[in-house]
RNA sequence: GCGGGUAUGGCGGAACUGGCAGACGCGCCAGACUUAGGAUCUGGUGUCUAGUACGUGGGGGUUCAAGUCCCUUUACCCGCACCA
C-alpha cells in the first residue's frame, strides 16, 4: 500500500479551511452555543512541543464534533505572553522583549497551524496587546476601588548576587536559578489582592461545576477550610493572648501555649522577659532559616519559654507557660496556639522535649506514648463539665460556653492566602496607579488606560530591587490625577497570572474597545463548556481565574458565578524514555519532525491513541507508525468502493455500534478506545473487501474529527458533497448495535469450558438446557452432580458441579 | 506526615453497575508478492512443566464467579507540607 501524500493535502485543507471561514464562531445568538477551551501557551523560544498538541486535539475533536452536532462552537486560540523566560532572553541578548515575543507568537503560530486544528483565529489575543491588558488594568482598578486590592509590607525572595528579586519560581532548593547563590528573604511593599474574601465561595461552589475529583480535590486543600474556635487567653502582661483551634474540645488539656518567632508580643512583652536576649536571638535564628531548612528541620522541635509572662486557661483559670516556637506560623490563624500534648503530634514532641505534662482529655489513647489524634470514637475526661461527652459533643458545648462567657466564639480559618499581586520586573502589564505626597494611591482614571510599557533601553532589575521601570524618570514623573501635583507612578507590574485570569472572556469579544466585551456575548456564550488544562495549574491559575470571574460577577459585569462549567485534565508526554521531556534529557521530540515524516493528521491519531488521556504517556517513535498505518488503509478504502448508500448487512451492525462507541468516548476523554474501534472496523471492511458510498460517508464522518485533512479529501475524492468539516455527525440506532444472536460463554465452577450461540431473547431456561446440552460442557458434566446453575442474561452460564 | 493517583503480555494500553482477562496498536514469528524490503498482504503471538495447569505488584478474605469488592502489605508518580 502506497502512502498517501499528506503534505500536499494537509496544506490543501488548511487553505481551504481559512479561505471559507469554516471554524468562524458565529455572532448568531439564536443557535445553540458551545464554547470548548484550552490554555492558551505562553509562546517560549522553544517552540511548540509534542506536549502541547494533545490537549490541543483532544478538544479540537470535541469542537468539530459539536458544529457537526449544529452547534454554533468557539474554539478560540490566543497567547499568554508576558513572562520571565522572555524578559530574561531579552537581557541576554539585548533584544526587546516585545520583538522576542512577536518573533516567538509567529513560530507558535505557524506550527499550531500546521497541526489543522479547528481554531477561529479571527478571535486571536495576546496579553501583551496593550488593547487587551487596558482591561486587565482595568479589572485591578475596580479590585482597587472594591478594597481587594491593597499595598502591604512583605517578604520577597531577593538573591544576594544577582541583587535583585526573584519569583518563587526562580529559587530552586533554596538558591537562585541563574547563579546559584543564597536567596535570603527582604521586606518590601508588595500588591496584594485578597483572594481570600472568595475562599468560602471558591469552595462551595466547587459543588456546581463538573471538574474532575482530583482538580475539586486539590482546590479544596488548597482553600484549606478548617472549622474551630478562637479562643482568649488571659496573660498576666494583662493582654489578651488569641489563638485558634480546630478543638475546643480538648481546651482542659492545654498544658502551655506556643507563639510565632514574628507575634508581635514579643516585642510588647520586651521588657517584663527577664530572658528577651535569648527570645530575640532565637527569633533571629528562625528568620534565617531558608523555607528548606525548616521543612528539613520539621522533626526537631526547638524553642524559648517566655520568662515573666504566663497565660491563663479560661477554662480553669489555671497559669501556664508560653513557649515562642517557630513550628507555630505567623501566616495561620493568629500567630499562636495552646498546645494540647495529649492530643496533638507537634504538641505532643514539643512538649517531649521540653518535659510539660501531658493531660489526657479524651479516653481511648495512650498519651504517654504518643498522641491521641484521632478521637472519633473517645469520650471526654478530666475536662470539669465536659467529662462524658463525645468529642462531637463537647465541640458544641464549649464553643457555646465560651460565647457566653465573651471569652471565644467559633470560628473559620483557610489555608488560603492572599494573592501577592505585584513584580518588580519590566514585561508584565504596569498596575496603573500614581503615588502622590498628598492624595495618597491614586488610581489612574479610566480614560487613560491603557497604561502603556514605557520603551527602556535596559531590563535589568536594578540593585535595589525596584523594577526596571524605577529607573524611567520621564514615565515615573507625573501629576496626580486627583489633585495635579507632581507625582510618581507605581513601578511594580503585574504577574503573568494577571492576564490569564480573564482571557476567555475576551475571545468571546475581542475587539471591544468600549468593555472587556459585550454583555449580550457574555450573556450568550457563557459559562465555558468544556475547559481542558494541566493539573499543574489547578492551585494557581485555574483558582486565580475563578477568583476574578467571581468578582466580575459581583460587580455585574459577567453573568455567571462560575467560569467554566466542566474541567476536565491532560496528562504529560514523556520522553520515550519514560522520563519528562526536556532539552537537558535530550529526549525532546520536535512536532515539526513528526509532521514531515508522518504528516499532522499521523501526530494527532497518535497523541490520541498513546495511552489514556489523563494519565501519561511515553512517547514511541516505533507505535506511531501504527497510526500511520491505519490512515493509510483509510486513503486505500477509496479503491473498495462500491456502489450503494445504506450498509451492507454484514456490517450494519458495526457501524451502528462503532458510531455509538466512538460518540461516548469522546465525550468520556477516551479518544484511544475510540480510534481502537475505528480500527477495527476498518479491519472488518477489508476482510469484507468492499465499501458502500453510504459506510465511506459514515466512516469519514467518525473518523474526520481525529484526522480532519485526510478525511477531507476522501471526501471531497469520492465526490460527496459539501464540506466534510461541515457535514452531519452520523447517527445510530441503538435496537441496531445489539446483536440477534449472542455468544453466551459457559463456565463449569467459573471456568471457561465451551461457548454456545443462543437467540438475544431465549429465556433463562432454554438457555441452561442449550448450555448443558453442549457437547464439551456433557462430556465434563458427565457422572457429576449439579449443585448449581447460573445464569446471568446476555452475559454467561456458570455450572457449578461436584 | 496529609491529600490524590498508579501497578495488567516483550512494549503502549483495553476490560460497562463483579460475568469469556489481554480489545486496538507496536514488536516478534512464519508465509506470500518482490531484484530488493525498514513497503504491502495473509496467518500466528499471555506463560509454562502443555494441563481438568498457571496468570492482572505481594499476602489473606467475600462470592457460583474478583483486575474489579473487603482487609492487609510493597513499590513508584503527582500535589501540599509544622495550617494548630
Amino acid at each position: 500500500m502506497k502512502s498517501y501524500d499528506f503534505k500536499q493535502i494537509e496544506k490543501k485543507w488548511q487553505k481551504i479551511w481559512a479561505e471559507k471561514e469554516c471554524f468562524k464562531a458565529e455572532n448568531d445568538y439564536s443557535k445553540p452555543k458551545y464554547y470548548a477551551l484550552i490554555e492558551f501557551p505562553y509562546p517560549s523560544g522553544q517552540g511548540l512541543h509534542v506536549g502541547h498538541p494533545r490537549p490541543y486535539t483532544a478538544l479540537d475533536i470535541v469542537a468539530r464534533k459539536r458544529r457537526m452536532q449544529g452547534y454554533n462552537v468557539l474554539y478560540p486560540m490566543g497567547w499568554d505572553a508576558f513572562g520571565l523566560p522572555t524578559e530574561n532572553y531579552a537581557i541576554k541578548n539585548n533584544i526587546h522583549p516585545e520583538i522576542v515575543t512577536k518573533r516567538n507568537i509567529e513560530h507558535f503560530k505557524q506550527q499550531i497551524q500546521s497541526l489543522g486544528l479547528s481554531f477561529d483565529w479571527s478571535r486571536e489575543i495576546s496579553t501583551t496587546d496593550p488593547a487587551y491588558y487596558k482591561w486587565t488594568q482595568w479589572i485591578f482598578l475596580k479590585m482597587l476601588e472594591k478594597g481587594l486590592a491593597y499595598k502591604k509590607e512583605m517578604a520577597v525572595n531577593w538573591c544576594t548576587s544577582c541583587k535583585c528579586v526573584l519569583a518563587n519560581e526562580e529559587v530552586v532548593n533554596g538558591v537562585c536559578e541563574r547563579c546559584g547563590s543564597q536567596v535570603v528573604r527582604k521586606n518590601k511593599n508588595q500588591w496584594i489582592l485578597k483572594i481570600t474574601e472568595y475562599a468560602d465561595r471558591l469552595l462551595n461552589d466547587l459543588d456546581n461545576v463538573d471538574y474532575i475529583p482530583r482538580v475539586k480535590a486539590q482546590q479544596k486543600n488548597w482553600i484549606g477550610k478548617s472549622t474551630g474556635a478562637e479562643v482568649d487567653f488571659q496573660t498576666t502582661a494583662g493582654d489578651i493572648l488569641k489563638i485558634f483551634t480546630t478543638r475546643p474540645d480538648t481546651l482542659f488539656g492545654a498544658t502551655y501555649m506556643v507563639i510565632s518567632p514574628e507575634h508581635p508580643y514579643i516585642e510588647q512583652w520586651k521588657d517584663r522577659l527577664s530572658n528577651y536576649e535569648e527570645i530575640a536571638a532565637y527569633r533571629t535564628e528562625a528568620a534565617k532559616k531558608s523555607d528548606l531548612e525548616r521543612t528539613e528541620l520539621a522533626k526537631e522541635k526547638t524553642g524559648v519559654r517566655l520568662h515573666g509572662v504566663c497565660a491563663v486557661n479560661p477554662v480553669n483559670e489555671k497559669e501556664i507557660p508560653i513557649f515562642v516556637s517557630d513550628y507555630v506560623l505567623m501566616s495561620y490563624g493568629t500567630g499562636a496556639i495552646m498546645a494540647v500534648p495529649a492530643h496533638d503530634d507537634r504538641d505532643w514532641d514539643f512538649a517531649r522535649a521540653f518535659d510539660l505534662p501531658i493531660i489526657e482529655v479524651v479516653a481511648g489513647g495512650d498519651p504517654q506514648t504518643a498522641a491521641y489524634t484521632d478521637c472519633a470514637e473517645g469520650k471526654m475526661v478530666n475536662s470539669g463539665f465536659l467529662d462524658g461527652l463525645s468529642v462531637d459533643e463537647a465541640k458544641k458545648k464549649i464553643i457555646g460556653w465560651l460565647e457566653e462567657k465573651s471569652v471565644g466564639t467559633a470560628k473559620v480559618n483557610f489555608k488560603l492566602r492572599d494573592w501577592i499581586f505585584s513584580r518588580q520586573r519590566y514585561w508584565g502589564e504596569p498596575i496603573p496607579v500614581v503615588h502622590c505626597p498628598h492624595c495618597g494611591i491614586v488610581p489612574l482614571p479610566e480614560d487613560q488606560l491603557p497604561l502603556l510599557l514605557p520603551e527602556v533601553d535596559n531590563y535589568q532589575p536594578t540593585d535595589t530591587g525596584e523594577s526596571p521601570l524605577s529607573k524611567m524618570e520621564d514615565w515615573v514623573n507625573t501629576t496626580c490625577p486627583k489633585c495635579g501635583a507632581p507625582a510618581k507612578r507605581e513601578t511594580d507590574t503585574m504577574p503573568q497570572w494577571a492576564g490569564s485570569s480573564w482571557y476567555f472572556l475576551r475571545y468571546i469579544d475581542p475587539k471591544n474597545d468600549s468593555a472587556l466585551a459585550a454583555k449580550e456575548a457574555l450573556q450568550y456564550w457563557l459559562p465555558v463548556d468544556w475547559y481542558n488544562g494541566g493539573m499543574e495549574h489547578t492551585t494557581l491559575h485555574l483558582l486565580y481565574s475563578r477568583f476574578w470571574h467571581k468578582f466580575l460577577y459581583d460587580i455585574g459585569v459577567v453573568p455567571t458565578p462560575e467560569p467554566y462549567a466542566k474541567r476536565t485534565s491532560h496528562g504529560m508526554i514523556l520522553g520515550e524514555n519514560g522520563e519528562k521531556m526536556s532539552k537537558s534529557r535530550g529526549n525532546v521530540v520536535n512536532p515539526d519532525d513528526v509532521i514531515s515524516e508522518y504528516g499532522a493528521d499521523t501526530l494527532r491519531l497518535y497523541e490520541m491513541f498513546i495511552g489514556d488521556f489523563e494519565k501519561s504517556a511515553p512517547w514511541s517513535s516505533a507505535s506511531i507508525k501504527g497510526c500511520k498505518r491505519f490512515l493509510d488503509r483509510t486513503f486505500a478504502l477509496s479503491e473498495l468502493l462500491t456502489d450503494g448508500d445504506g450498509y451492507s448487512p454484514e456490517l450494519e451492525k458495526s457501524f451502528h455500534k462503532t458510531i455509538k462507541k466512538v460518540s461516548e468516548d469522546i465525550e468520556d476523554l477516551k479518544f484511544n478506545t475510540a480510534i481502537a474501534a475505528m480500527m477495527a472496523l476498518i479491519n472488518e471492511i477489508y476482510d469484507k473487501k468492499a465499501v458502500t458510498k453510504g459506510e465511506m460517508k459514515t466512516f469519514l464522518r467518525l473518523l474526520n474529527p481525529f484526522a480532519p485533512h485526510l478525511t477531507e479529501e476522501l471526501w471531497q475524492s469520492c465526490g460527496f458533497e459539501g464540506l466534510l468539516a461541515k457535514a452531519e455527525w452520523p447517527a445510530y440506532e441503538e435496537a441496531k448495535t445489539i446483536e440477534n444472536e449472542t455468544e453466551i460463554p459457559v463456565q463449569i465452577n467459573g471456568k471457561l469450558r465451551s461457548v454456545i450461540t443462543v437467540a438475544k431473547d431465549l429465556p433463562k431456561e432454554a438457555v441452561l438446557a442449550a448450555a448443558k446440552a453442549d457437547e464439551k460442557i456433557v462430556q465434563q458434566t458427565e457422572g457429576k452432580t449439579i449443585v448449581k446453575e447460573i445464569y446471568v442474561p446476555g452475559k454467561l452460564v456458570n455450572i457449578v458441579v461436584k
